[in-house]
DNA sequence: CTTACCTCCTGCCCGC
DNA sequence: TGCGGGCAGGAGGTAA
């Protein structure tokens, strides 16, 4: 799954090798992946831009074409791939840009859960755009304890459920909740209500640690998030926690478990992280 | 305003 | 060995 780190170092690699190509054509195989446009909308917008620079806010990639921006999420498992014009389209491409100058960018995406919409650079954070209702980044310097508790706000949900909510911090996901969770001695399911100053604290400053590390490090490379571009991460080797189930917590020895907190898999060290409940 | 549950989709894993 | 059922999961939608 990529998250913040995968996310960004796809955007740095697609910086290096794709900026200021031009766009002939492109080519749509699942019109459902197109939200907020016909797939004839999309190539008519597209078509004979030059894309100006690759951003990125979250998980989201943001190509942007001067005053359009395409905006795409990953989600579980898109990926980018850059290849020639003769290259055979394999089965899980969905979308291939052709550039004027012979190469092609590729979409890929086994679950086909990943969306791609055009937004008015403009209006990117406003109603209506897929950014319009995402939170802070961790390392925003808005992202502090009077944001968080504002956010928590007469809620209960779990600090897993919290961590994983885009509209509160955005740029964690699974792997990372987990590590940041762990890192702050807490265990998942602790409703945030019981949560105090220093917890949240703590988890604020774990985010940033957790995300920067893991970006310095190329991201994470698991099973659902294989390398794209060539791009291999390492931060797999840093993991505390997530998708270590039976093996020793690095602090105290203790066997990994995997639980189950708001629906998703979740790893925690039963010794290091104890209910406040 | 919440939280809970369903949906999308495919590959993989498990049990028989 | 082969097959079918169940599961995983980010975010958006809907229901309560």
């Amino acid at each position: 799954m990529p998250e913040l780190p995968e996310v960004e170092t796809v955007r740095r690699t697609l910086n290096n090798l794709i900026l200021n190509k031009e766009i002939r054509d492109i080519d749509v195989y699942y019109d459902r992946m197109i939200r907020t446009n016909t797939t004839k909308e999309f190539k008519d917008i597209l078509e004979n831009r030059v894309l100006k620079d690759i951003g990125r806010y979250g998980k989201y990639l943001l190509f942007h074409f001067d005053e359009i921006t395409l905006v795409s999420h990953l989600r579980m498992e898109g990926k980018y791939f850059i290849k020639d014009l003769d290259m055979p389209k394999e089965k899980h491409e969905h979308v291939i840009f052709y550039f004027k100058d012979g190469t092609t960018l590729r979409y890929h995406d086994t679950r086909k859960f990943g969306t791609m919409d055009i937004v008015k650079t403009k209006d990117l954070f406003k109603e209506n755009s897929p950014l319009s209702n995402l939170g802070l980044e961790p390392f925003d310097e808005k992202a502090n304890l009077t944001y968080l508790k504002h956010k928590i706000k007469n809620r209960k949900t779990p600090v897993k459920g919290l961590l994983l909510d885009q509209s509160v911090l955005t740029g964690l996901g699974n792997i990372y909740v987990d590590e940041v969770i762990f890192l702050s001695n807490l265990h998942p399911e602790t409703p945030v209500n019981l949560l105090t100053d220093n917890d949240l604290e703590n988890i604020l400053e774990n985010s940033m640690k957790v995300l920067n590390k893991a970006i310095s490090l190329g991201g994470t490379t698991i099973r659902s998030y294989t390398s794209s571009l060539g791009v291999t991460g390492r931060f797999q080797n840093e993991l505390y926690v997530h998708m270590r189930k039976d093996e020793e917590c690095k602090i105290c020895h203790t066997k990994i478990e995997k639980i189950k907190v708001v629906g998703r898999g979740t790893y925690i060290c039963p010794n290091c992280q104890i209910s406040k409940m």
